[in-house]
RNA sequence: GGGGAGAUGCCAGAGCGGCCAAUUGGGGCGGACUGUAAAUCCGUUGCGUAAGCUUCGAAGGUUCGAAUCCUUCUCUCCCCA
């Protein structure tokens, strides 16, 4: 039994916890969970630093819950929203909860040993349980007063907040109860935002049964402008279904993390030991324009997240497009397989043969030809020519009104650069 | 209920009859530098190869000409009861 609070310190991963845990966890192993909502169709990175809870809990030798909020996830929870949630149908919920459990089962040993990791969804226990018996059994035991003082309630009060949401404490609460009862569970953990809702379950379980249970939170991650971790610039979240963020786009997403960053996510994300991480990171301050810590992080998150092929062709792909020994000659130089892996991620547009025959310039091909993708207007696509801003199969483009007759790679394909950053490829048919 | 103020491009915010496709700042995008970084600097930021076209909450009107004046409507904010 390793001491789990002591690897979280060191991690950077503890923002509040209730007193006594070190003393709880070092009695033995210890059964803890961590929620996670199904309102998308996937997780996505700022999830993955509660997954890690999870991790580094079993790793510690205690055993790890990831609870899927089906049944939660039907009420929503006002925490950290400022406006009332509309309802998913329940097609999307059954959907989205299913997709979820499949992405967590991915992170968390649930083969072997006494700690082996359990999977639930709290629909189960909350789809036969009657409104009146939730009141009787639930809702008599937690005061109004305190459900009030909650900051997630309180922020709503002005710009209200409905009977439903406010009562979401509860079902949560009623959840880590529930678990204390059937699984042995005395720890739930969860990001930071989340700490009234854990309290209102250690607060059900001292009621109810007369036992200290234990509540954990990680720091939200933020950037270093104040902005949620996960996300792009653009705002887009970096989602772990390879469907909707590519394994390319997220090695890229954590290869381009700013330093003081990286190694807090280090921190977070490494398995290894501490001596390990702080060595990497004294060699990362030495050296780094190297960017040890961004490569290794890259590798590692997309490697669990994803799968090692998935990573490496992350890799293969994103070298050929910004290495600096990537120029043209390679391109062509590339076979079809080779080109079609390397350009796996990146966004496709087709055209046809005798379109790209009947279009006049290059502005148009890539504006209007290409359904606006690659550039919303042709003043646009002029402008970014102008200022050198549009490369073809690695070839700078001076002249925005040159017919686009280049040298198709394979007879089939363009490879087209917008800025430093963005590729696009144009497959002819 | 009474009285004020306002609605301008992604955002903030000038403009108050022609010189306004609209000052400036932020953001975005592109370039240089660099570590595919940060900071910095440069360019650009309605559509259109151009002539020109459509924009300043909505609809009408006055005028040779309106973001700017008039009428109505919609919405937002503030103050007093």
């Amino acid at each position: 039994m390793k001491d789990f609070i002591a690897s979280l310190t060191w991690r950077g991963m503890i923002h509040d916890m209730v007193p006594g845990i070190v003393q709880h966890l070092a009695k033995g192993m210890t059964t803890g969970y961590v929620g996670f909502d199904p309102s998308a169709p996937s997780l996505h990175l700022g999830n993955l630093v509660t997954i890690m809870l999870l991790k580094h809990f079993q790793e510690a030798g205690h055993q790890p819950i990831a609870l899927v909020g089906g049944a939660t996830g039907m009420i929503g929870d006002p925490s950290g929203r400022s406006q009332e949630r509309t309802f998913l149908t329940e097609e999307v919920l059954r959907y989205n909860e299913a997709s979820i459990a499949k992405q967590l089962e991915k992170f968390l040993d649930f083969s072997t040993g006494p700690n082996k990791a359990l999977l639930l969804n709290n629909f189960d226990w909350f789809k036969d349980f009657s409104f009146l018996g939730f009141l009787r059994e639930v809702g008599k035991h937690i005061p109004i007063g305190y459900m009030m003082a909650k900051d997630s309630v309180k922020q709503r009060i002005e710009t209200g907040i409905s009977y439903t949401e406010f009562a979401y404490q509860l079902l949560q609460g009623y959840d880590f109860y529930y678990l204390y009862l059937h699984k042995n569970v005395t720890l739930q953990m969860g990001g930071s935002d989340q700490w009234g809702n854990l309290t209102t379950g250690v607060e059900l379980i001292r009621k109810k049964s007369q036992y200290q249970a234990f509540a954990l939170t990680a720091p939200l991650l933020t950037r270093s402008d104040g902005t949620k971790f996960g996300k792009t610039a653009s705002g887009k979240n970096i989602w772990l279904d390879p469907a909707q963020t590519s394994p390319y786009e997220m090695y890229q997403f954590l290869l381009n993390v700013g330093d003081h960053e990286a190694e807090k996510l280090i921190k977070i994300f490494a398995c290894c030991k501490q001596e390990e991480v702080e060595a990497m990171i004294l060699a990362h301050q030495t050296k780094p324009e190297i960017r040890l810590l961004q490569q290794t992080l890259a590798k590692m998150v997309t490697t669990m997240v994803h799968s090692e092929e998935a990573c490496n062709q992350a890799i293969v792909c994103s070298t050929i497009l910004f290495g600096h020994t990537a120029s043209a000659d390679a391109l062509y130089a590339l076979s079809e397989d080779g080109l079609l892996n390397v350009c796996a991620t990146i966004p496709k547009v087709h055209i046809t043969k005798t379109a790209l025959s009947e279009v006049d310039s290059i502005v148009s091909l890539l504006s209007v030809a290409t359904n606006n993708m690659i550039m919303p207007s042709k003043s646009e696509a002029r402008r970014i020519i102008a200022s050198a801003g549009i490369k073809v199969n690695k070839i700078l483009l001076r002249d925005p009104y040159q017919k686009p007759d280049f040298t198709l790679l394979h007879d089939r394909y363009l490879l087209v650069q917008k800025g430093k950053k963005n590729y696009y490829l144009i497959v002819v048919a």
